[in-house]
Formats: structure tokens, sequence, C-alpha cells
DNA sequence: CTAAGGCTTCCAGTTGCGGGAAGCTCAAGA
DNA sequence: TCTTGAGCTTCCCGCAACTGGAAGCCTTAG
């Protein structure tokens, strides 16, 4: 099957599978005339990848999950372990951006928004908080 | 003064600060032997830029406000304009953390994570939600 | 036979810096 | 005075995870 196809089923854009067979996360048959020549195995793999980017795990964690997955020893506490740290990370990135969503609201309410130069949310970007 | 010390000043490394100047959100003055020389008020669009950027403002934000402070004629509802899509924009990402977060924690809370191969998360993976 | 579309590779750009090399300058100690 | 050592300079590479675009081959329909 071609890159075009297989962009479709696995719901990824081909410049992506291409990068993802450029890092080593898919490797996919050649054809006579140097098409790349995706088996149903490949797809699979594409998918899993596809929907774990979408869980927020980075490239590493993906290929680490995928060795897993492929591994029939492996122990579910490996999974668990990838699965739990990407989950705190998570955690921190929402409590972050709470925090600033807090202060900026914050100032956004205090600013009029009119056609007067005075502006609390450059006050307060001007002399920290 | 040198960068040095006006890293410790404005709370930035050395190297943002020769970044800024390279994108030209700071133009400081030279001395003879070739060193950055920072007035006050270079000092003082550093720490601004700094602030700004912990509350997640992109670069071509900063720039902007960074504009719109030293405009005497602006318009408040400029900068509100600026901040309230940045803060949708933390809305968006939040949302979105969430959302993963809420799947994941599904899933890890699915997964005994002991020595056997079985692994709802893994499971999820591969066949999609 | 030709044109369109799909495929290939390769290179550059994105965001916001950080690391490190090579080399100049400056201040302090033997 | 000479020599360290720290601090400064520029420059270029690398990161994550792609995306866009150029140049060129392959295939298929008209």
């Amino acid at each position: 099957m071609n890159i075009g196809e297989v962009s479709e089923r696995a719901g990824l854009p081909p410049k992506t599978i291409r990068y993802y067979e450029d890092i080593g996360l898919v490797r996919p048959l050649r054809s006579d005339n140097g098409y790349r020549a995706f088996r149903e195995s490949d797809i699979h793999k594409l998918a899993f990848l596809g929907r774990a980017r979408t869980l927020g795990f980075s490239i590493e964690d993906c290929r680490t999950l995928l060795d897993l997955y492929e591994d029939e020893s492996r122990e579910s506490a490996q999974v668990k372990s990838v699965a739990k740290e990407h989950l705190t990370a998570i955690d921190r990135k929402i409590a972050q951006l709470k925090s600033m969503r807090q202060t900026l609201s914050h100032l956004v309410d205090a600013c009029q928004g009119d056609y007067r130069p005075d502006c609390p949310i450059l006050e307060d970007l001007a002399k920290g908080s």
C-alpha cells in the first residue's frame, strides 16, 4: 500500500509518516519503483503512534510504548510507569497554565480596554507582580 | 553595565539577553572594548520581557506589548486584545491537557502495573478509543 | 504523447533558546 | 611584569516534531 492511502487509514500526514520512518519508528518495505510499501502491521503501528501522540506522549515515549507493545514478555508495570510519569508531567503543565490564567484574567478584567493609554496589564508587566 | 550583572538584575540568562538583542527586542550600547553596555532602561525592558514570558506570551506578543508600552498614544484596548487572545489560547491548551489527563488517568487506573504483560493502556493505544 | 497527480529525496524554517568552541579583554595575584 | 582566570565576544549546532517547498522520477488516463 502506498503512503497516500496509509495516510488516510492511519490518520497521519504523509510527511509525518516519512518522518517516523526517518527516526526508525516504522520500517515499511520498498517496491521496485522505490515507493514505500506498507503492510497492515505498519498501518497498525502508525495508528498506535497517532493515538499515543494525541495523548501527548513524546516521540521517545512512543518508541518505548511501541517496543513494549511488541514485547511479549513485557510487564504491565513498565507501561504503567511511563504513563504515570507522563500524567504527572501533564499535571505540572496544567498547574502552570492555570497559574498564568489566574494572573492574566485578573489583569484583563482590570483593564478598561478603551481608547485611553492607561493599562493595568502593562503596569503589571513593567513593575513585576 | 555588563551583561553578567544585567543578567542577575533582570533575572534572565546572558544567552537569552543576547538572543533578545539579536531579534531586536533590546538595543544596548557598546563600550569601546566591544562589550554590551546596558542602560537602566534596557534592564527595565528585559525585566518586562521576562515577566511577559512567564505569563506565557510569545516573543512576538512580547514585541507588540513592548511597543505598546513605549507608545504614549496607545489605546488600552490594543493591549487588552493581545492579552485576551492569549488567554483564550491558554484556555484551549488547558482544555486539551485536561482531556488527555482524563483519558490517561482512567487507563493508568485500569492497569494493574504488575509483572504480567496484559495492559489496558497498550490495548487502548492499539485499537484507538 | 502529454498532462496531472502521486511518489521520491533533500533542505530550510518553525519557537526560544542552550551548549560549546575559539578568541579577545580585564582585574588580581606572584 | 607576567600570568592566570573569569568574563565577554561571535558563530554555529542542536533540540521537538514536524511542515513547506523545490526538483525530479513514476504512473495512469485521455
